[in-house]
DNA sequence: GGCTCGGTTCGATGATTATCAAACTGATGT
DNA sequence: ACATCAGTTTGATAATCATCGAACCGAGCC
C-alpha cells in the first residue's frame, strides 16, 4: 500500500534557506534529488543518530521541500522539487546543480 | 579617496546559504542589490543596533557575498553578485529574482 | 587639542538549535 | 503472543548565534 500526505504549503524563503543551510539537510536533499522518487529513510543520511535524523526530515517537511509517504508500511521521504520551483523559481535547482 | 579590501574567496555553499538565511542579512543583501554598487551601511539596514549590523556585515563578507570599500572616509558594502554566480552560478540571482 | 560621526570590537545575555539516548509506536514476521 | 525493525517523540545537554550596550577607533571639523 501507499499512502502520502498532504503536502503543506511551502513555506518562506528564510525557512526554505534555513532548511538547506545544515550540511546534513542538505545532503539529504541532494540524496532525495538522486533518487528521483520516493527514497527510504536510511538511504538518505549518514554519520548522525536516527533521532537527529527524524528532527532534520521533520524541519526539511514543514519548510514544505520534502514530504513523507509510507509505502508498504516503510516511511519514505521524496523531494517537492516542482512545488519549490513553482513558489521560487531557480532556487532549489540551482543549489541542486551546483557543485 | 576610495579603497577597497582584496576580496575573500567566496565561501562554501553552506556558508553562503547561512548567511542568506537570516532575515536581516538577506534583507541587508536585497538593498545592496538595489543599490547597484558601494552602499553606505546605514542605508542597508532598519530595527537592529550598529554593534548588531557590524556583526551580520562581517558574516557575510566572511561568506564571500559581499566587500567592503571606504569612500571618502565612509564605509560602503557592496554585493559580490558576479564572483558569487560564477561560484554557484544561479544561486543568488535566483534568490534575489524571488519575492 | 577636543569634538562629533560612522563603524568596529568586546563582553555578556538570551534564544535557537543540533545532538543523543531512551522510551514509545506501528507494522511485519515467527 | 512475542520479537523485531523502522521511525518518532521526549527530555536533556552542549554549542551556536543574534542581540545589545559600552568601550574603542579613525576621519573630518572646529
Amino acid at each position: 500500500m501507499s499512502d502520502t500526505e498532504a503536502p503543506v504549503a511551502v513555506g518562506t524563503l528564510q525557512e526554505v534557506l534555513a532548511a538547506l543551510s545544515d550540511p546534513v539537510r542538505l545532503e539529504m536533499v541532494r540524496r532525495m534529488h538522486a533518487a528521483a522518487g520516493p527514497a527510504p529513510c536510511a538511504r538518505l543520511y549518514d554519520g548522525v543518530s536516527k533521532s537527529t535524523a527524524s528532527h532534520h526530515f521533520k524541519i526539511l517537511r514543514e519548510a514544505g521541500v520534502t514530504e513523507r509517504s509510507v509505502i508498504g508500511g516503510q516511511t519514505h521521504q521524496e523531494l517537492r522539487l516542482d512545488d519549490v520551483e513553482e513558489r521560487y523559481p531557480g532556487v532549489l535547482r540551482s543549489i541542486l546543480s551546483v557543485s
